[in-house]
DNA sequence: AACTTTGTTCAAAAAAACTTGAACAAAATG
DNA sequence: CATTTTGTTCAAGTTTTTTTGAACAAAGTT
């Protein structure tokens, strides 16, 4: 049987500097060590890889490589490529800025903002059946604080992703972008 | 010696879960759960706090409150707060959206955006030596990605800054917002 | 059907992050 | 200047997160 050209080939220089700082935004926005790395060879190479060659050039193991891969396709952060001659998976970047921002917001924020909003009103009514009286206006106050920078949070995410996709103008009125492009 | 106030007043079920808030809030921009509990509880309290009754109400270590303050000075999310009659510094929570994020982006976000940009030239001067001429295009093609991903995201923050500011128009073209408010 | 390929799961190991508390420094007080 | 008050530092302990690898499932081959 012939060597087939799975040699681990090392990663060149160029390669592991600029999976580093994959790494390094993955840790940025919470996300370990091995998703950077995984999304970052995928950038790095021209062509789809697979399952097992991310194994073999990132040194990593299995188990890694396949909860990586889960998270990131949850994020839309990859793309599963048909290659017709294999019946492995294989991988691709997301390169759009918007959808891996859209992805991350989606997937990482707005839980949180929409489970926010339910225990601000449970904050309420403890605040309500507070016995001290006295200061349940602070208390209230500091709410109206907490709802205004959920609402604000909201409104600036569609913004957001207005600028990422090339949006011109804005009102501050609507929550919806006036949406170009 | 008549006993000081200093019971430990545990905290009132309310307080507790708006403190709840403030530690997922950290842990979701990545600080530790003590910090979350220091600014929830300052922004819980009427009063500004001193260090003791931190450490107090918080059943927290000293150290724990020590570098949580710090941290939290460092990005602009506590004010001292000048108390005539004691020697103790006291803490008020910072309560503008705008400077809270303002702090955490000139704090944790712009020192990576910056030191990105030398790590980017310097990747592309390891593509120039590597020997493979053949994928030098594709490698320099990524990263003029990587590059445009930079260019928008610094574009990004003096709008997101100018919106919880209150602006009203944008225009894409210029970094600086047509800032109003 | 037995075997191979491909990938997932999950308990245990390893690594990283956080917290504690005792020792220490700095400044005010008596 | 000795003492107390106030707060910081940092090594060690604890907790949480991440990684590993072996066992397992699913689907394709022969």
């Amino acid at each position: 049987m012939p060597a087939t050209q799975s040699d681990t080939p090392t990663l060149s220089a160029w390669e592991t500097s600029m999976i580093d700082v994959f790494v390094r935004a993955a840790s940025l926005i919470g996300l370990p060590r091995s998703i950077g790395e995984i999304y970052g060879l995928l950038f790095c190479t021209p062509q789809a890889l697979s399952f097992d060659e991310l194994v073999e050039r990132l040194q990593i193991s299995k188990g890694s490589v396949s909860q990586g891969l889960k998270v990131l396709r949850q994020l839309g952060a990859v793309k599963l490529h048909y290659v017709p001659g294999s019946r492995r998976d294989h991988y691709q970047p997301e390169l759009s800025m918007k959808r891996l921002v859209r992805g991350f917001i989606k997937d990482q924020f707005e839980p949180h903002l929409l489970s926010g909003s339910q225990r601000l009103d449970n904050i309420e009514a403890l605040i309500q059946e507070a016995g001290d009286e006295a200061s349940h206006a602070h208390a209230l106050s500091r709410l109206g604080t907490l709802r205004s920078w959920q609402q604000r949070t909201r409104k600036l995410m569609p913004i957001v992703m207005a600028v990422l996709g090339g949006a011109k103008f804005f009102d501050k009125e609507s929550t919806d972008q006036e949406t170009i492009i």
